[in-house]
DNA sequence: TCGTTGGTTCGATAATTATCGAACTAAGGA
DNA sequence: TCCTTAGTTCGATAATTATCGAACCAACGA
């Protein structure tokens, strides 16, 4: 009895956790694939995680995808993700933009 | 040849490291010690820790003094901890902000 | 000098997370 | 129907982190 993907769930805004979403932050690979998807454009996972394993890279898209920070959207074959921008800001206002730009003047 | 907190490390705002920061974020407990400390107010590790073993208050401590997030400083038996607020700030603008508002709109 | 206080460090164990090959699955195309 | 593509899930192992009692240590006061 295991959900796949097509049922994956992705928390309600009201449901995202403080301390869930930091950890899913704290890594290098997870901030360059959310710093991509900063521009609202949907993208594959083969697209953000190219340079590791598919197994690997899909563990780290579950971790974001749990914390609610991208949304995980199934056509076919390929899986396209896109960052939870407003539900996010909704919820916890400037951390994301904070996060991300931090990533970026620091990598 | 070991070195006791009065050697400890406080890393230069240069040497932030984004993804070690949000790693000692992502834990309540420590999201906690640090929202204290926000009203810019020094406070011992018995004030801030009292809650849990010692040796488990000083790990937290260790974790977010490793990260740069606060400044130890020791006056005799006692050490007193603060917010490196600047110092982050001016690494990483708006982020402790952001931060710690969402913790306190999801306690 | 002895005890106390405040906190660190050690050491052992548990829990969580990361990594990645291999098996699997759903959808699409030939 | 068979093959391929894209990605998930499993399972095993490694690495990191958390927890906490116990030993320790430096500063202080009596």
């Amino acid at each position: 009895m295991f959900q796949h993907m097509s049922k994956a769930r992705h928390p309600e805004s009201v449901d995202l956790d403080l301390p869930r979403i930091l950890h899913a932050l704290s890594d290098p690979g997870r901030l360059e694939m959310l710093s991509t998807l900063a521009d609202g454009v949907e993208r594959t996972c083969g697209e953000l995680g190219s340079d590791q394993p598919k197994s690997s890279a899909s563990h780290h898209f579950r971790i974001l995808r749990d914390a609610g920070l991208i949304r995980t959207r199934v056509k076919g074959t390929n899986h396209y993700n896109s960052l939870r921008t407003e539900e996010v800001e909704a919820r916890f206002p400037g951390l994301l933009d904070a996060v991300l730009s931090a990533w970026r003047t620091s990598r």
